[in-house]
DNA sequence: CGAGCCGTTGATATCACTCAAACTACGTGG
DNA sequence: CCACGTAGTTTGAGTGATATCAACGGCTCG
């Protein structure tokens, strides 16, 4: 599959031309990027954005003390980095592959050249980071008013329908955490430690049932109404 | 002053010619707003975005028991309600007037229009969100991180720092707070009390004093250190 | 085989929320 | 002039949830 494949796969390139396609595709820069390695740091200065092709990539901010706050974890064919493109020239935070992959690299002069010349285009962007404004306020919501059992029960029934929603799926086997437990503590606002109590009580309580990273929702009333 | 003038003075629209920025006004409806005025609730379908011209407005999402999150306050010259325009068509939050002014209104359809034949605005707008995902960063990892007296040490150090940069001033007479505590307290994803406390903390500390909103920064490698 | 990451469990202390009450300032209307 | 309501703010007391420290077993990978 060649790059500009790649591009047209992707929602946000979906209304360039070919020959636009091309031209982008012959700025970009792929990479293989191991587990650990670091796209870029908070502050940094930004020369463009990087796109996902396979992997998992987690994008945070990080306290002296060495905790850290995950905003985002990432999958493939999402796009990170953009804010520093549009605003301010620096990142807001840090990046950091979790998941060994592939990444893609666009120059951001290149970018905003595209944009300036194709409005779908600058239209299809202002819809991505929309979205992320609406993931942000959702992620405000529950830090601010919910506990984190609650939390861990609105994320499972969220990713749960995500999933069914992708697989058409009838099928009611449960769902597999695509994420380490850890990380998920770290995307929910917690500890490990508590996670885990959390998940184990839900267990006892015959909301869910575990297995390793399968999590089968069994009482979706009880649930929602924690 | 015409409404066109006021469109000139913000950045957002810097860009657009008199003819765009008259074209603009002729789509845009003005109307004072009270306090407690809701101008939308979170999953009402959006016609448009929002500028405040005077007053504040709070943006927040609600709990079923009556707590909410707030997510913003913003002040004259700002826009909200932008989300929903680029994506989605419902908006992620609510929005009630917190202080008594006047709005603007612009309709979904003209402002898509004037996006698409407009570059230099579409990255505008793109900077615009970036700047709010800024926000939002920030406020995440002060919400994982931190307790809320650090929380509250961030927020006055951030607006001591804008306020001394607006009046261009020396004068460390300190600042006035804009908001109400209670409001400052959602601000800060806490509870009005805690946050009664943490000030009569600081100020025993000596770190600052405190005289009804009126606040001045007396130790500020205390606060920074928290 | 050892190092590192992952996941779990236990014990402890602390923070912050909740409920409850009073106190100020401010305006209105009797 | 005072009684009253409302909004904003402060203080007190009690309780529950969570972070933190600590230790352990399982797992994979070099």
């Amino acid at each position: 599959m060649t790059l500009s494949d790649v591009l047209r796969r992707m929602p946000l390139f979906a209304s360039l031309s070919d020959a636009q396609r091309e031209a982008l595709a012959e700025h970009c820069l792929t990479a293989p990027c191991a587990r650990g390695k670091i796209f870029f740091m908070e502050g940094d200065e930004a020369a463009g954005l990087y796109i996902l092709l396979e992997g998992k990539v987690k994008v945070f901010r990080a306290a002296p003390d060495g905790r850290e706050a995950i905003l985002h974890v990432f999958g493939p064919g999402e796009p990170f980095g953009e804010v520093a493109v549009f605003q301010g020239g620096k990142f807001p935070a840090s990046a950091e592959c979790v998941e060994a992959g592939r990444s893609l690299f666009l120059p951001r002069t290149h970018l905003l050249e595209r944009i300036a010349g194709d409005p779908a285009l600058a239209l299809r962007m202002l819809g991505a980071l929309s979205l992320r404004l609406r993931a942000f306020a959702a992620k405000v919501e529950t830090l601010t008013l919910m506990e984190t059992p609650q939390r861990l029960a609105a994320y499972l029934l969220l990713t749960n329908d995500e999933r069914m929603e992708q697989t058409g799926g009838k099928t009611d086997a449960g769902f597999q955490l695509d994420i380490s437990k850890a990380l998920l503590a770290g995307l929910l606002g917690t500890a490990r430690e508590t996670l885990s109590r959390c998940l184990t009580r839900l267990v006892e309580q015959g909301a869910i049932s575990l297995d390793g990273r399968t999590v089968r929702i069994l009482d979706r009333k009880f649930l929602e109404g924690l």
